[in-house]
DNA sequence: TTGATTTTGTACTGAGCAATCCAAAACGCC
DNA sequence: GGCGTTTTGGATTGCTCAGTACAAAATCAA
């Protein structure tokens, strides 16, 4: 009935993604969202209501993405400390790229950038961190049972601390701490479990 | 011999700081410069060097006035464990503010904002960072020293995981943590010392 | 092939951006 | 009061921004 799109709608919001993740939301231009996605204005207007739109689009999709990673590890058959650790070690490997690729993770930069500002976004986040809470607590409770962890400490406050602790590596990167500072913050989290 | 001023240059540093703390580097217009600090765009043009000068004095003026009061608590006569339980409790209490006041750091936003874009703002926050690593590191190695601290444990490590935990707190904050669950996070980072 | 429908490229809109220019104003000094 | 110097306000620069308008192109059903 009508001309077909000569794109597909997920690349290009992966595409958008890869944009919105180097420099941040303010600081991608739409013009930046034409030449990462390949698109021209009128396809990407067409497809999305707005930048901010595709932006909460990419936002959805990263947090997918980096959800199902987590999940994978947390659901594997390895001690539950030592799924946390993997946890800590990823955030290491990632923080310590050239500085190109260096650009951290994306929900902790829109925590900051968005966090406090767009409402919409907010909720976004706000949701995506009762999930990957209560999958860490999940997976801590069940080390409780497995005695590798204290069971007198509340899986709660030790889901939230360690959220806080990769948030809190992913800053302390952007500070310019180095490798071996990172592994001491890791090493020291886990043994606080 | 000419025109005197009308305004004090660090009254302007300190309007500039209120208003870059409050929306960010990028948000903030030099429309919102001239409001916030009652000046001219001239007057800030012939004080100032450009947006990104007033922006790293208003950071300087930020870690200055921060730093103090974080010297203030690690030079007081709490043991060790009560001065890092007083810093992290003013996270807590600065992250629960209303919506409207709750700005975080300017520091940990600054980080995750333009820490790996902006090299001359990168060198003030590694700065910025051990001067507060080594205060931190200081205060930790005499609770050692008066057996308020485990010995047997990395100073170093100990204090690179404390900024690491205030940092992390107020990425979760971002995300919608409330004040229980901040709470649970500063009892655990403490139990860690 | 025609016609209905959607996508696409391009030009454009109005607004806001950081920064500059310049002439008028405000001083201290003589 | 006049002079040299600096500050100040306001207009202006050239540019980029997010988003839109519109006509040409592409498809498919008939």
């Amino acid at each position: 009935m009508a001309r077909p799109r000569k794109f597909d709608e997920e690349r290009a919001v992966d595409a958008a993604l890869e944009a919105f993740w180097t420099a941040g939301y303010e600081a991608t231009s739409t013009q930046d969202l034409c030449d990462a996605t390949g698109l021209g204005r009128s396809s990407i207007y067409n497809t999305f209501k707005s930048k901010h739109d595709l932006f909460r689009r990419a936002l959805l999709r990263y947090m997918e993405r980096k959800n199902g990673n987590i999940d994978a590890v947390l659901e594997s058959a390895m001690p539950a400390r030592e799924k946390i650790r993997a946890l800590l070690g990823v955030i290491v490997e990632e923080e310590q790229l050239h500085a190109e690729d260096r650009r951290g993770c994306l929900v902790v930069n829109t925590c900051i950038e968005l966090g406090s500002r767009d409402p919409e976004v907010a909720g976004v986040l706000e949701r995506d961190y009762r999930r990957r809470f209560e999958a860490l607590k999940a997976a801590i409770e069940a080390g409780q049972r497995d005695g590798d962890i204290d069971r007198a400490k509340d899986a709660g406050a030790l889901a939230h601390f360690v959220i806080a602790a990769i948030g809190g590596m992913r800053v302390s990167a952007r500070a310019g701490v180095g490798r071996q500072a990172l592994e001491g913050i890791m090493r020291t989290t886990i043994d606080a479990l």
